[in-house]
DNA sequence: TTCATTTTGTGACATTTGTCAAACTGCTAT
DNA sequence: ATAGCAGTTTGACAAATGTCACAAAATGAA
């Protein structure tokens, strides 16, 4: 477990062996089936996750749409940071894909340990730098690429998802109906 | 310029005077006229901008096309995050709309501050976790919302970018096209 | 397996947005 | 004032994507 975490944390700020400690000190474990959900629609979001095991996917709710915001790939934090900031119940559904496992911490909690813990502040940094820059790219590809290219940009740079995800919801990421995006494939292996 | 700097600070981390004075220790003063910039397309940003007069457009060239990413009003902090962290060469042009003001540091010299004090890092930390909630709401709009709905998200949100910015970068901000800009707002008057 | 359910694909047509060319508007510098 | 220019609007048509209805294929539970 601590591993994993390692693994993860690793890519934004190394942590030794200390740190790592008391980062994972505020979490509990679960598991969870598929289709099961870590966070719905209208509550308050406190917690922060890391996934341990399983694809997680991120939806809104839009006149009765499901419109997938990302989908999360063990290992990785996860939370819905507006709520949390804002204090205000999330719009967000974070819902499991296939059978997984997590771990759950008190958002406040884990970031209190910043206070005695400054690599830990720089670690959320770091992830939020991450955060800010792939968020990024995506709005300039909203803009910049037509669906087809959405798709194939997609198609190389995660390609996990391409192979692990259902159409439907590989759609409403890309932001187009299920329909134009089996157009799209059968275009493309024309 | 240091009472505009903690109007801006403040809003995500209150520094005391004398964390005040070591922020705003490795930034240079700079006017600049309309119409010109502080960062080019094809040079690795490595400085951190403080506006503190005048109205900056952000905007990407793609096939001969400027696709406007934003707008910055002072005071504001402004960099490409981007081309900073991955110390690649950026694709962003930051132009000022008016004559105006600026501060520009090193961004290294101003991260590094974050050292000996932990304040500017969480300062950092609080400016990014804006950037990425104020980049996730604009993705969210580009999902969730069709080009009216938009631009009327625009109008009420940000009035200021209605009033003092020419409707083509508002056009392509909103992902579209001058000419169907001119028609929903034409439409709306209606 | 078999059957029911979910997921994906297809056709016909509607809507939204883009493209191009031209006209119009209003500012700004002489 | 007016000539020139940057910015905006309009019309006619094209292209991209959405909508709806239904068919086909894949998946999963008994």
């Amino acid at each position: 477990m601590i591993e994993l975490l390692k693994s993860f944390t690793d890519k934004f700020c190394k942590l030794n062996e200390e740190e790592l400690g008391k980062l994972i000190h505020p979490f509990v474990t679960a598991s969870i089936k598929k289709k099961g959900f870590i966070l719905e629609e209208g509550v308050i979001c406190d917690k922060l996750f890391f996934i341990t095991k399983g694809i997680v996917r991120s939806y809104y709710v839009k006149d009765g749409e499901e419109i997938t915001s990302n989908f999360y790939f063990a290992p990785t934090f996860l939370s819905d940071v507006i709520s949390y900031k804002k204090k205000e119940p999330t719009m967000l559904n974070l819902q499991f894909l296939e059978d997984g496992e997590y771990l759950s911490a008190n958002f406040d909690d884990v970031v209190a340990l910043g206070e005695s813990t400054p690599r830990i502040t720089q670690l959320f940094l770091k992830f939020y730098e991450h955060l800010y820059m792939v968020g990024t790219e995506r709005q300039l590809s909203f803009i910049f690429d037509n669906a087809e290219q959405r798709y194939l940009k997609l198609f190389t740079e995660r390609p996990k998802v391409i192979a692990s995800v259902p159409q439907q919801f590989i759609a409403s990421y890309l932001g187009i109906k299920r329909e134009t995006l089996s157009r799209i494939r059968k275009k493309i292996v024309l």
